[in-house]
DNA sequence: AAGTTAGCCAACCGCCACCGC
DNA sequence: TGCGGTGGCGGTTGGCTAACT
């Protein structure tokens, strides 16, 4: 090891952790005021702050930035919430910028520990597991008009049971070819089955980029059933895959 | 009163995009 | 054009505290 890095590796030791003392608050407070809010890498250098660039930042953009609302997440706000989740899905930062003096981390903790429950109450209404002809279990995705499953994918709206209905000639969209990835995050707990699935899924396809693709017909209330491209008869998830019966 | 569980939130981590060299 | 540094973002973790048994 040469003597820069292990002066680099050093550095990076003696770098402090954790909770913020006032001392420390103060002293970046006061550095921030004198070189601004930008190169945090400098601020933490010269400031003399034994933490990194990004830490300093966090600090200052989570807690000690100026104008921040410190108080309970009113009535009004808590549904400004909903309604840009349901829009942009967890797009935090942006949320946050239509709350003033409200952090993307505040936010995103106040949904996952208050509001994640009502919105997946909401969600049971509309998604659910159920057999077809031959007593296969398959997604259900109710698609009616008003009130699709799947508001949002990259931040665009779009009505997936519909899009896929309405295509005989299968032309996928961009609403039907949603990683495996982004339906993770639509499974509901209802039920240890679910949940077996949910984590099983999870697991095996955590990066995959497999497409979900319309591979039945749809029934004539506007339902629709979506097979995943990854579900054949070889790899028949149903019919009890030994990795999702027997994973912890 | 002590132990356990659940909720909350500050802070960290890893990834990615952007920018300057 | 590629590379390294930096900041921003979303996901996750860990510690504290209140509620529960």
């Amino acid at each position: 090891m040469t003597n820069e890095t292990n002066a680099a590796a050093m550095q990076v030791e003696s770098m402090r952790k954790g909770p913020w003392h006032e001392d420390e608050d103060e002293r970046l407070i006061t550095f921030v005021k004198l070189l601004g809010s930008r190169r945090w890498d400098y601020v933490a250098r010269v400031s003399g702050l034994k933490r990194s660039g990004k830490s300093c930042r966090l600090r200052w953009v989570n807690y000690l930035r100026p104008n921040l609302k410190h108080s309970h997440i009113s009535a009004e706000e808590e549904m400004i919430i909903l309604k840009l989740h349901e829009k942009w899905g967890n797009k935090w930062s942006m949320i946050a910028r239509r709350l003033p003096g409200r952090t993307d981390n505040e936010i995103k903790n106040y949904w996952r520990t208050h509001l994640r429950k009502k919105a997946v109450t909401q969600d049971q209404e509309k998604f659910r597991f159920r057999e077809d002809d031959h007593g296969k279990q398959i997604f259900l995705f109710q698609g009616d008009d008003s009130n699709s499953y799947f508001k949002t994918y990259n931040g665009e709206s779009y009505n997936p049971c519909v899009e896929i209905s309405d295509t005989k000639n299968i032309s996928y969209t961009a609403a039907a070819t949603a990683a495996v990835s982004d339906y993770n995050l639509t499974f509901t707990s209802t039920s240890p089955y679910e949940t077996r699935i949910s984590d099983w899924i999870s697991s095996e396809f955590q990066n995959d980029q497999s497409e979900i693709k319309s591979q039945e017909e749809y029934d004539t209330t506007h339902s629709c059933y979506c097979y995943p491209a990854w579900f054949t008869e070889e790899n028949d998830l149903w019919g009890c895959s030994d990795s999702l019966w027997n994973m912890e």
